[in-house]
DNA sequence: AAGAAACGTCAATGACGCTGACCCAAAAGG
DNA sequence: CCTTTTGGGTCAGCGTCATTGACGTTTCTT
């Protein structure tokens, strides 16, 4: 384990030992980061939520819904991961509640498309704004240089079904690049 | 910032809200990635667990208590955020079952002193290693600079008082140098 | 007409968090 | 010395989120 206090002053240490008590230190520092960061990123739009009665699942799906409007149910189990069950619970209520509408597929009159009615887009954009606030201030605080990393390494901690999934879950935002490379 | 092609259908929207589009597209990633990164960073973890009858709080007692043996109950409390009454429903098993060892504190005999025994150290092993692999992969592929971006936006996503609880989360590493900005 | 697909739903289970109410033992302080 | 505070534990009950299993319905496909 972390034999640490070793070599604070220049010690013989191999490099190699040196080098993997750095490595597992910084390993052990993003399981922290992401812990703490993760927390802290979902307790304001948490806050609404309980008022209201609803948890962070409700949210996911006005977020998802809200991000692709006229989504199946299909496909949205699929980007959540979760079961059909589980969706039910909390879609469910959004549908009586009035936050979210059924619309029966044009090609496929099985499906039930999903959006946001006005009060579920006012809905999801409370929470979205005061998640807003709280990560443009990391943004701001750490620099564009630093956001653009971020990014790469949360999507390389994305599984690949994940990012497929994130594609699909990206609005058709500007036709021609759907990867904006620059700023790297 | 990502400059992100032009107006998909060139309509003369002000550059004022073209930029605040833009922002909002950006935080609503933040949002997708934040979701599906931090969902699939703890999915091998929580496997290996699954079957062990455990859950995603044992883990994480396991690793703060990894990290700072000697912890008392009272410090631990503070750094998950959760109740007394939550950390007992899963503390209490990993005491019983060999994972965790309980000592009385020498100054203040209340105390109970918290460390990992060698089982427990072992299955922390084994769920650091698993994790370890994941995270080390996506950094691998970000780049050193792209890590340190990480590192400095999930630190502006916590809250002071987490990044206080980090502090205090931190086995005592370089004692100078916080921050080692050479990265990965 | 048969089968598969898309969706819904009833029932039970488990992990994880919370509040409220107590309890004990040890430390602190008048 | 005696009371209060503090560190820790525990019983009971509640709510959210996710699971599996088993059906049922409508609609599309073959």
């Amino acid at each position: 384990m972390p034999a640490m206090s070793e070599a604070p002053e220049s010690k013989p240490v191999g490099a190699g030992r040196q080098l993997l008590f750095l490595r597992e230190e910084e390993l052990r520092l993003a399981q922290d980061l992401l812990f703490f960061g993760y927390r802290d990123f979902t307790a304001g739009p948490d806050a609404i939520l309980a008022e209201l009665g609803m948890g962070r699942a409700h949210h996911r799906v006005l977020h998802f819904v809200g991000r692709r409007p006229g989504i199946t149910v299909g496909d949205l189990l699929a980007i959540l991961g979760i079961t059909k069950q589980s969706l039910g619970r909390v879609l469910t209520p959004l549908v009586e509640e009035g936050y979210v509408t059924q619309a029966p597929g044009r090609n496929d009159r099985r499906q039930r498309l999903l959006s946001l009615t006005e009060k579920g887009e006012a809905m999801e954009r409370r929470l979205f704004e005061r998640q807003r606030e709280w990560v443009m201030r990391a943004y701001r605080e750490a620099g564009p240089v630093a956001v653009e990393g971020f990014r790469r390494v949360m999507l390389g901690l994305m599984g690949a079904e994940a990012r497929a999934q994130l594609d699909r879950a990206q609005p058709a935002a500007s036709p021609a690049s759907p990867r904006s490379r620059s700023a790297a």
